[in-house]
DNA sequence: TTTTGGTTTTTTATTGATTGAACACCATTT
DNA sequence: AAATGGTGTTCAATCAATAAAAAACCAAAA
């Protein structure tokens, strides 16, 4: 991670505003020779000129992007996927990794006080405070009555009830009668799906699959048109993502795993939705089968000192 | 509301387990003679023992219980059901009460910045965002990206989303292969229906009413084990709550679904799962149906300022 | 006229000192 | 022995002052 030497970024928001438009940029590049345009951005991201003029400004640093001369900003070269995460959910924070990494393997102190934290950490209250809000957003720890935290099992067992969740929820939405597929949508999908097929190979990345793998998930679940149903969804992944850290799928399963959405989208396009959704249950209990089991396995072994986590930090 | 007159409550915690302490003795009555003992009551609520005395103070300023003098204290009376919501997540701020007027009546500016807040209630920064906060916990709000917040709408529509994900949810949980009623708890619920419908009149309070509907949705949700699926409910349920608010059911809609709730208990007990389900989703349907209309009409005169909100402060 | 660059204003984050509450231990009582 | 009562310690919420960042505005240039 050279990158942050680049340029100093004053907030997380300027960060993430750089990810998101690597995001926009990689999502068109055909649109190569369109200009990025500060007032644009600033509208479609939702927040003010000031912080997205920060975000360009590193970009220009790191040489993505350059101002054009008759203003807005020319794209140079489409930034690497795997350098930059799409999902702003990504652990940018080392002291957020260190203490996932505890949660993970189970020692973190029980119940987890702020100053404890401070102490084991050696960080600042404010930023123990900061990473500790946002394991309470992913649902990875709760305040307890009183003093301190606690936080999430996060063992073979959660993983287990999460799929358990997604599999009773995720099916009964296709046959729903008020559902309604976003065709076009998983046209799109599809063929993104053939393309990773195409050139998967053992030493793939695995951000990209998770990414593609819950925006299949979610996609199905916006075609309820209920926004709630897609929040749950999305919380199933985030949580699933974290495993990913403990323990990579084999890859004949991911093959399998991507084989098996495209069967589901194909059913969805010409309609098929209760085929659909016996597809869609058989899928998730394979995955879930098969996930638990690594998940377990190479729990163990990084509890037991073996090999490290595959956090990226 | 004379009771905060009573005894000087030092902190929220207190007041929680005032409650919770309550809400112990209401559910073993019978139990009467037997003595409330502070480090039982501190092991069983997971607090040390000094904000247990705290709150034992206020129930003895109360006429609740009384020391005893062989040490520990005696029930005196039984806490009225009505006077405090077993559910320590009763508006108890007023701030929080106002806000939630605002936003049900969207009235609340948007974005929301913090400081907008403390002008329009005339607050302290703190308090406003300890309500936020609060706010955010219950799914009511989220942080904008830069600043301010944004506010969930609370329209009939997002209330008939809700009851969708239910009738999604619920009936998909007591068919699935992993589902254990609990019928032991299941009975007892089934009684405390039988006592409601029998003292129900026009004139009941809504609180206890609501708390045995959600607690009967939640107690199917548990039987499926899954902590995350009755963490779901339980969310959905504080949602409806919301929903009270502004507009109370109609008596003999009342009386019905608390009928529906014992048939489909019925059909638990004698383990006819299928019945079960198929009840439920009937049942989620006329309440859904019911509510969101009924939501939907009061909340229009509540915006045209017919009519005041359902707020206890 | 549209777009960026600079500037001011508003809003929020941070920090350190202080207070108040919860915890844990020990004393005391029955 | 099993309670509660009291005391010192630890922990975190609060407040005010300051710093930093985002928003809003205005000006200048293509």
């Amino acid at each position: 991670m050279t990158k942050s030497r680049v340029a100093r970024l004053k907030s997380d928001l300027q960060g993430e505003l750089a990810e998101r438009i690597c995001s926009l940029i990689r999502q068109r590049p055909q649109e190569l020779g369109e200009r990025l345009r500060e007032a644009v951005l600033s509208r479609e991201l939702g927040v003010s000129r000031t912080p997205i003029r920060a975000a360009l400004a590193h970009l220009v640093a790191e040489g993505i992007v350059e101002p054009d001369e008759r203003g807005g900003y020319n794209v140079v070269r489409v930034p690497a996927i795997a350098t930059s995460s799409t999902d702003r959910d990504e652990p940018v924070s080392s002291l957020y990794a260190r203490m996932l990494k505890d949660i993970i393997v189970n020692e973190m102190p029980e119940p987890a006080t702020e100053s404890a934290m401070m102490r084991r950490y050696v960080a600042g209250r404010g930023e123990v405070i900061r990473v500790v809000r946002r394991l309470v957003r992913d649902g990875l720890a709760e305040p307890l009555p009183g003093h301190g935290w606690t936080m999430m099992r996060l063992d073979s067992e959660q993983l287990a009830r999460s799929y358990h969740l997604r599999a009773i929820l995720e099916p009964a939405l296709l046959v729903d009668r008020t559902y309604e597929p976003q065709f076009a949508a998983l046209e799109r999908l599809r063929n993104e799906h053939a393309i990773m097929l195409e050139k998967l190979s053992p030493d793939s990345p695995w951000q990209p699959l998770f990414e593609i793998d819950a925006a299949f998930h979610e996609l199905l679940a916006s075609g309820s048109g209920n926004e709630m149903v897609v929040d749950i969804v999305r919380r199933q992944n985030r949580l699933r993502r974290l495993a990913e850290y403990v323990s990579y799928g084999r890859l004949e399963r991911i093959e399998e795993s991507m084989r098996e959405h495209m069967a589901i989208i194909d059913a969805l396009l010409r309609d098929d939705r209760n085929w659909a959704a016996a597809m869609l249950r058989q899928h998730l209990s394979t995955s879930s089968a098969e996930t638990t089991q690594n998940y377990g396995r190479d729990l163990e072994a990084v509890r037991a000192g073996a090999n490290p986590l595959n956090l990226t930090e």
